[in-house]
DNA sequence: GCACAACTGAACAATATCAGTCATTTTGCG
DNA sequence: CGCAAAATGACTGATATTGTTCAGTTGTGC
């Protein structure tokens, strides 16, 4: 293996996990712990990462924006897309639904070893630059004020892909267990993508519990998991879980 | 193997993996580590990567080979750019091709009353924030260094939708007026974005006659309008215009 | 404070790679 | 066909990288 080949995974072990071992990075890269910390020496005068007993830690000024955000406590929409990204194992292929909470989703998903297929524009610019991440876009007609893209494009692509997971937004969870959107022309998407995935990951944070909307997407039963706070409560959760839906705190 | 075959395989193998070893490229190319070193030589003279111990990684500058591109023949590419900008009339549909030519032409539409259809992603970027313009993106799978979309989901897409026009790069034009492609994996894209438009406009600087290029994308009868350089000569020029095409300059 | 384990840095040997040279083969051209 | 130029592959001494060993240091639990 070629020495910035290695330098290039340490660092994006590094931005995945925020801190490295020695031994950790031995066995990941398959060399010894003099190499190792070599590498470390020669990254570290570079300035991208600081040296402790033990391992190395993303220099300060390299943290990314994200990730300090990721960080801070209290930020409901955040303990839930991190709770999501957990359930996404390497080698998989996952569908992100369109708006926010999968956009910070994406965030945690870098440097894995993952393909994302997704009509969300923020997803993709989040992920555009990650070398590690394979991106597959869907089409469709772009709406500027949403970041996504829409129409039959949109539809037709999803009839012709599969993936091990989708992740779904939603505007609110009914008291019955409805899974509710405010945007008319996405409910056919939503569908479409509940359609072409395996397994359906639904990410509402505790606001959304109870929550309107103009459209129902689909009920509990088609809900495979609901990732959501630990201190959400209500009747649409209760409503989930009736209907068997594994339900996931973050 | 010829060298310039052996150089675009080297280039394909960087591109897709970011690093090449000279052992690897040894066996890839069935060759001997002696002239794999020449080729790296070379390559690394004309700035396309760099070369390190064991192999070479992407020049710094060359990690975006589409932005550096496009900083190169400024003038060139922009007088062709600024010329198939007038064909453009308000209402149309317009489709653009991969390449930094289309994505030069994209900075010329600003403001306009059109629609645009491509799988260019830096067309994308340069008319994201355009309110005038209707943007449809082709989807498929993201290609980094090239910031464009391939593979079926576009060639899907494309036999979904119809352009009143379409704008084609090429990495150069023959003697004999074929349209020529470095890039095989785009050629079914480009043929599939000629059936889907009722007019096809070629875009080629003078730097493209003659010009190479791996692939043969079509022939001077399959071009409507040649768009290039006032001071343009050559065979493949003269064959277009026996062809029949309306030849424009910028 | 002490013992113990883990980590570090430095030196060294083994291995791999590099640049240069030279013989051989292939290519282009008259 | 023959010749010259270019490209290729093999060899060699020099250089760079890697893994191992070992003495010294740091961190941890008691």
């Amino acid at each position: 293996m070629l020495p910035q080949r290695r330098h290039a995974e340490i660092l994006r072990c590094l931005t995945q996990e925020g801190s490295a071992s020695v031994t950790a990075l031995c066995s990941q890269l398959a060399t010894s712990a003099a190499t190792i910390r070599r590498d470390l020496i020669c990254l570290e005068r570079e300035g991208v990462l600081t040296r402790v007993h033990g391992g190395a830690v993303l220099a300060p000024s390299q943290e990314r924006p994200f990730d300090r955000v990721a960080r801070e406590d209290g930020d409901v929409k955040d303990e839930v897309a991190r709770a999501a990204a957990t359930l996404v194992r390497d080698g998989e292929s996952v569908l992100l639904d369109i708006g926010t909470t999968t956009h910070r989703l994406a965030a945690h998903l870098h440097g894995r070893d993952i393909t994302v297929l997704t009509s969300n524009l923020a997803v993709y610019e989040e992920l555009a630059d990650d070398q590690a991440v394979e991106l597959i876009l869907l089409g469709g007609v772009v709406r500027r004020n949403y970041r996504s893209m829409v129409g039959f494009l949109t539809e037709d692509a999803l009839r012709q892909v599969r993936a091990d997971r989708v992740f779904l937004g939603a505007a609110g969870v009914r008291d019955d267990g409805s899974v509710m959107d405010d945007t008319v022309v996405e409910v056919p998407l939503k569908r479409a993508m509940l359609a072409a995935a395996d397994q359906v990951v639904l990410l509402a944070d505790r606001g959304k519990f109870p929550g309107g909307g103009l459209a129902r997407i689909c009920g509990a039963e088609e809900i495979d998991v609901l990732v959501t706070n630990a201190d959400t409560a209500g009747a649409g959760l209760s409503a989930m879980r009736e209907a068997g839906v594994e339900v996931l705190d973050g």
